[in-house]
DNA sequence: TCTGGGGTCCTCTGTCGA
DNA sequence: TCTGTCGACAGAGGACCC
């Protein structure tokens, strides 16, 4: 979907259309979610603070995150795909690969896809299609919004060998920062790169992977379900805190939060995680599995305010998350009854 | 001036039992 | 009985994605 957020927002408030849009929370800290195409020509992007994108676009209308709202649109979209396509991998809200592979007229099933989703939702996509999900996804990007691009792996790799390593998935900014120190700056450079030369940086698999995306060789099916394995809460404090009694106080609620919907959801973990992030942005993690899987806040919570007190925070906390993971489906039992901290 | 929330996956390291 | 090897698993950190 195209800056999906956004256009889910002028929906509700389509005077704001051509303007420059920007959805961010709106505490000290906070980030851009997404930006309308009109406030992307002023330098705002996703992952921005969002303070700074106050600065760069100082006539921005800046809108508080609804994801109730993005949830149900999301719906919507996802109802149609699955209403044409019979195998959909939904990858967040905004966003899923599609297997068209034995659809008669893939190309036309796409046009009339998009054309009922706008019809139907007001809401703008793109489409990107290639014998895999890898071309797929870097064709959807390239021409968007309302982008409609076809490509083999052959054209793949021409039109992009001039890009940087960052514009395939996969490949962050981290990594292109690393292949940009060794002399590798451009997709093409990184596919024709001599293997051992690379596997002497980044070791033999992430060289070899890294090739692989380069050259858009993707062989992962496209499948149906993604199965979740963990499930966290976790909030970044408008001021740090070093108070230990305030962040037990936080942890508590952070963990009842979580586990109202692990119950809800009769699933349960064995692995209980803490994750704090210093005033530094050092971020810690401490983990401890159970022999039996848990979700109730009083088992939960106790996991985690003994990982606390063992970490003990060396300096002030900015950010405090509790997580459970190896989820596996509950039977309901006693364990999967509600129990809330006091 | 800094840098969200909720996830997945990979790598490295240490431990433990066969 | 001792030693070395290997795989499984856990824990920690980090990169990446939407």
């Amino acid at each position: 979907m195209d800056a999906f957020y956004v256009s889910v927002e002028l929906r509700r408030r389509p005077e704001l259309r051509g303007l420059p849009v920007i959805v961010a929370g709106s505490g000290p800290r906070a980030v851009v979610t997404t930006a309308s195409y009109e406030a992307r020509r002023f330098g705002v992007g996703s992952a921005m603070p969002a303070a700074r994108a106050r600065r760069l676009c100082p006539s921005g209308v800046f809108l508080a995150p609804d994801f109730t709202c993005y949830r149900e649109a999301s719906r919507e979209v996802m109802a149609i795909l699955r209403a044409h396509v019979q195998t959909v991998e939904v990858v967040g809200l905004d966003e899923a690969y599609l297997e068209l592979t034995g659809l008669p007229a893939p190309h036309a099933t796409m046009r009339l896809l998009t054309r009922e989703i706008e019809q139907a939702t007001g809401l703008g996509c793109s489409v990107g299609i290639g014998p895999s999900r890898l071309v797929a996804k870097v064709a959807s990007d390239a021409e968007k919004p309302r982008g409609f691009v076809v490509l083999s792996r052959g054209q793949a790799c021409e039109r992009f060998a001039p890009a940087g390593c960052g514009l395939v998935p996969g490949i962050g900014p981290r990594t292109a920062e690393r292949l940009r120190a060794i002399g590798i700056h451009t997709l093409g450079a990184l596919a024709a790169a001599p293997a051992t030369g690379l596997a002497a940086h980044f070791g033999v698999r992430m060289a070899a992977e890294l090739q692989r995306r380069a050259r858009f060789e993707d062989a992962v099916a496209v499948s149906e379900q993604r199965k979740v394995i963990s499930e966290s809460r976790e909030v970044t404090f408008d001021r740090d805190i070093s108070d230990p009694v305030k962040l037990e106080q936080i942890l508590e609620g952070l963990v009842r939060r979580l586990c109202v919907a692990l119950v809800q959801q009769q699933r349960r973990g064995r692995t209980i995680g803490i994750k704090i992030r210093l005033d530094d942005f050092s971020t810690h993690t401490r983990a401890r599995t159970l022999a039996q899987a848990v979700s109730s806040a009083d088992r939960v919570g106790a996991v985690a305010l003994e990982l606390l007190h063992r970490f003990s925070p060396p300096r002030p906390v900015r950010l405090l998350g509790v997580r459970v993971a190896g989820l596996r489906a509950g039977d309901g039992g006693a364990q999967g009854q509600l129990t809330l901290l006091p």
